[in-house]
DNA sequence: GAGTATGTAACTAATGTTGTTACATACTTA
DNA sequence: TAAGTATGTAACAACATTAGTTACATACTC
């Protein structure tokens, strides 16, 4: 699987709690829509809880819930629960360096991609969880719609 | 030295190639101020010369130049230079996949963060290596000043 | 108490980045 | 033309991150 899907599979990871609702969710059947292992979801929801976004339940019956509805829940809650580090790094050098640009280029750089994340933040605000369900849910029924089709 | 310093590491090396204007510069200096080692800069270098940003001369007095003045070169030209992989990663899932939401989220979150590449595209055109350069340079003349102080 | 679900440690495997050595190749200059 | 300089590139080691897996303790429901 490729590189940085966290963030991929945290929203999906979401999506399914969205989609069931009130139900209690199993990380055992969230896994099998991701496609991966209950674990690597039970890591992931771990950080949701932390970050209050779900609720958990253990025993029968049990699973994750979200814990506001999926209006209230945006992509930029998603990834700030999941994602510890910046986006691009900018490794330290020291500051007595010999070379004028070794020694200034860095904080500069660290402002512009401030800048950045900054940007990615409110445009992540800007998407809610429903959303994206909700496009997720037009092109289900729009999948039924042409699977009605081909009955004909 | 951290993960994803590669955009960092490249803008500085790009901010070096201006600073030193006409000079054709060597991946051993440019290692010098970057702090490692030169073949880590002549492999970053080789894709700008791919993407026509940067030539470059051996032998004696060679190095690398811009091909373009700073002015005309945008952060984002420096990005799509070196980074080949999305942001953010949509793995594939199967579209036969038993779960109606394990079958559409991806696309959807594929259609999202496409959205986000273009945001921080546009972004990062807006803002010219000359742009940088020119915090760099008041960062160096700012510490001349407080160094002219410091002698007093 | 049986059954179910999470919490978490420990390990493997795959991948990506960085650093390094070594050497071939190309160019400049004396 | 020979010496010196600089890139091009292969090959490998070191390291970090992510993903996947097994195993088992813990917590909860019925």
């Amino acid at each position: 699987m490729a590189a940085n899907s966290k963030f991929a599979i945290a929203i999906h990871t979401m999506g399914v709690l969205a989609y069931m609702g009130e139900r209690h969710v199993s990380s055992e059947l969230i896994a099998t829509s991701v496609s991966t292992n209950p674990v690597v979801i039970r890591r992931i929801i771990r950080k949701f809880v932390t970050a209050g976004l779900v609720s958990v339940r253990m025993g029968t019956g049990g699973g994750a819930t979200l814990r506001r509805p999926a209006t209230e829940i945006s992509l930029f809650d998603i990834h700030s629960a999941i994602e510890d580090d910046r986006l691009f790094q900018v490794p330290h050098l020291a500051s007595d360096h010999e070379c004028p640009v070794g020694r200034f280029v860095r904080p500069v750089l660290a402002k512009v991609f401030g800048g950045l994340e900054v940007e990615l933040k409110s445009h992540l605000q800007g998407i809610s969880l429903k959303d994206v369900m909700d496009e997720v849910a037009s092109e289900i029924s729009a999948e039924k719609c042409s699977a009605t089709k081909n009955e004909e």
